[in-house]
DNA sequence: CCCTGATTCGC
DNA sequence: GCGAATCAGG
């Protein structure tokens, strides 16, 4: 398989998406992971989150030789106009949906009021309003379906830790499904828990 | 052990 | 330019 220009595009779509290389060389087909992340490379855009200009000092890990290889930066930019649909806020329509609780999301408070917090203790991490994206719900709600139903006692390293139901009935259980590499939730609900790091980053302030 | 991206280097 | 092997990390 050789990068086609189609090809290059999926790629830099997807890694642009945040997805994986071992998603996008899945997706490819024909190639690695490690053909994938060769070729990002190569194409240089390793950095995922391309913030030009506010480069400070750092990046200079070589104090002696500088560059044995001369690096032209040919770059050309305005090449992708990128019709970026700005996906519209999800749409919380979920009136006369049925009684199964929705699983509870970490960021979720349950109590609006009471900013109480352990003392001296750092606020956690709260990933900003918790827009999840309408796909991510989709999926969620797809994976809840088929969910192992695990307890608790099998729960493992590697399984979703998820939680599904209502703690005070039998009606509960952990998702169970594969957990992402180093992290607790599958990949549907790892979408839910955290944001993609990517959307909006900062809406003008 | 599973996974991630980063880098090297022979091709 | 390519990507397997390797490295470094979670």
């Amino acid at each position: 398989m050789s990068w086609t220009d189609e090809r290059v595009e999926t790629l830099k779509r997807m890694w642009g998406e945040g997805q994986s290389a071992s998603a996008i060389a899945k997706e490819l087909g024909g190639v690695t992971r490690n053909a994938v992340i060769g070729k990002v490379h190569r194409l240089g855009l390793s950095n995922r989150t391309d913030d030009s200009g506010t480069e400070s000092a750092a990046a200079a890990p070589t104090p002696k030789a500088e560059q044995p290889t001369p690096e032209k930066k040919a770059e050309k930019k305005p090449a992708a106009p990128k019709p970026e649909a700005e996906p519209i806020a999800a749409k919380p329509e979920r009136a006369a949906e049925k009684p199964t609780i929705v699983a509870p999301q970490p960021n979720f408070t349950p109590a609006p009021r009471r900013p109480i917090v352990p003392a001296g203790q750092p606020l956690p991490p709260q990933p900003s309003a918790n827009e999840i994206s309408p796909e991510a719900l989709a999926s969620v709600r797809e994976v809840e379906k088929k969910a192992r139903k695990l307890s608790l006692m099998e729960l493992t390293e590697r399984t979703c830790k998820w939680p599904i139901g209502d703690p005070a009935t039998d009606k509960f259980w952990f998702c169970g499904l594969p957990s992402q590499a180093g992290k607790p939730y599958c990949e549907a609900h790892v979408g839910v828990a955290f944001q993609p790091m990517s959307s909006r980053r900062d809406r003008r302030r």
